[in-house]
DNA sequence: ATTGACTCTCACGTTACGTGATACTTTAAA
DNA sequence: TTTAAAGTATCACGTAACGTGAGAGTCAAT
């Protein structure tokens, strides 16, 4: 068992980012001395490990407490979803490397590079890596919207389903035609928008995308979307996809 | 010229991060409407996308604005050390892979893992670019010694300067014997304590070395510390990286 | 003229610690 | 056994980098 300046040196992390994990119940170490001085365990030094490549990953600490505590939470499926995660970094890593090669060749007037272009290794996606984590250890699209509408007025409510029920109800009637029609675009830019405004969570094209393909993999969504007709969830991730491949 | 919105929607940052770059002198557009809106010409999305590569590297903001302000910037060369540091950044992404890797393998049985080998894919240090950036954009230490002299008052300066001459003539004792003798390590301790005491910049022994390394590439420093005795910087040298090697 | 979208500044809040202070505990040397 | 230095605890303010909401001004289309 070792105390907080041995983990401090062992790791490389301050004293103070132990006692904060502590406070913030995180990271509380297995054993107190008589003294009260933090005790940390080989197994406290395991989740240590999880939770900095998750911090390594960019999850805020709330969401990693959140992960970790998970019933459903298990350390080797957690590295192997980590590991996962890493390359999608190393892969983003390789686009900012090909942008600064085709940002050298413009400055030595090799190549044309408009501003678009001159920002495309760049991906500032909230958390690139939630809509994984999402997946695997937990929905918070469906329990942040319903914290979200259970914090709100009755009257708010109520608007805010009235307008849901509007755009599915829409959705619905477009289901027939193609998920990529200038209307069934329209429709779902329309869905888009309302998530992105009524959530308190910001959807990137790709994790737009994903929750599209969630719609039809996870059948709470199925369900609930299909009560405004038969195939509408099918509907609305090809759609969904669709919009996001389209704008991304 | 763009406005906030369109560069925001063309980056994926935010207009507050734009707003925020002004404030602090940052990223300040080069234009402003007759109603003060800013106006972001392309020499300025050419800049704030160095900036963005320095962010992605994690310097701070502040520091970011001291390296794009150096009189020696320039965007070519610029580009091309932070290329430089996004393949050490690969590296380190590689290593902490491989600890994934070879922690999975623990998890299997297939291996032994101790907790030093635990943590050895992740590096805690400061601002791993930092040296490099200091070698190309400004020597920091000379710098802020500088600046952090100026604002002391004269008696206060004088006690530092006394207390950093008493330890390059202590040093200057010992240069004709070993750079790794209990003596001179001793003396390179306190060296290296009142660096970290005295110049609101905390180094890293890796740092520590390269600063020692510095003294004999650098004509100022040698040229300098060879005051207290011919050969001090080279001496110095050697010994704050057999320090730095110990302690590592 | 009106309205909705956009822009500005202001200012408080959040996150994740860094830092210094004060008091208690432990350890090793005298 | 005592002492002093190192280690540990809690407290609390500060920093960096924005996020967020508010209120007022600007712009463009109807």
């Amino acid at each position: 068992m070792l105390k907080v300046k041995e983990v401090s040196e062992l790791i490389g992390i301050s004293v103070r980012t132990l006692h904060h994990y502590d406070e913030i119940g995180l990271l509380s170490p297995e054993k107190m001395s008589g003294s009260g001085y933090r005790l940390y365990t080989d197994t406290d030094l395991e989740m240590l490990q999880q939770i900095l490549f998750f911090k390594e990953l960019g999850f805020p600490l709330k969401r990693i407490k959140d992960i970790i505590n998970q019933p459903s939470f298990n350390r080797k499926e957690a590295l192997e979803t980590q590991r996962k995660m890493l390359l999608e970094k190393k892969k983003r890593l390789n686009q900012m490397l090909t942008l600064i090669d085709k940002t050298l060749k413009h400055e030595k007037g090799e190549l044309e590079l408009s501003n678009k272009e001159r920002f495309e290794g760049f991906d500032f996606s909230k958390n690139p890596y939630e809509e994984e984590a999402r997946e695997r250890w937990g929905n918070e699209a469906v329990d942040k919207s319903k914290k979200k509408v259970s914090s709100m007025s009755t009257s708010e409510q109520k608007e805010m389903e009235g307008k849901m029920n509007a755009i599915y109800r829409r959705l619905a009637e477009l289901r027939d035609s193609s998920p990529t029609s200038e209307e069934s675009q329209e429709a779902i830019k329309e869905w888009y928008d309302f998530l992105n405004s009524n959530f308190g969570h910001q959807y990137s094209y790709e994790a737009f995308k994903g929750l599209g393909q969630m719609y039809v993999a996870d059948e709470r969504f199925t369900k609930n979307i299909d009560q405004f007709g038969e195939g509408l969830a099918k509907f609305m991730s090809e759609a969904m996809t669709a919009f996001a491949d389209k704008n991304k």
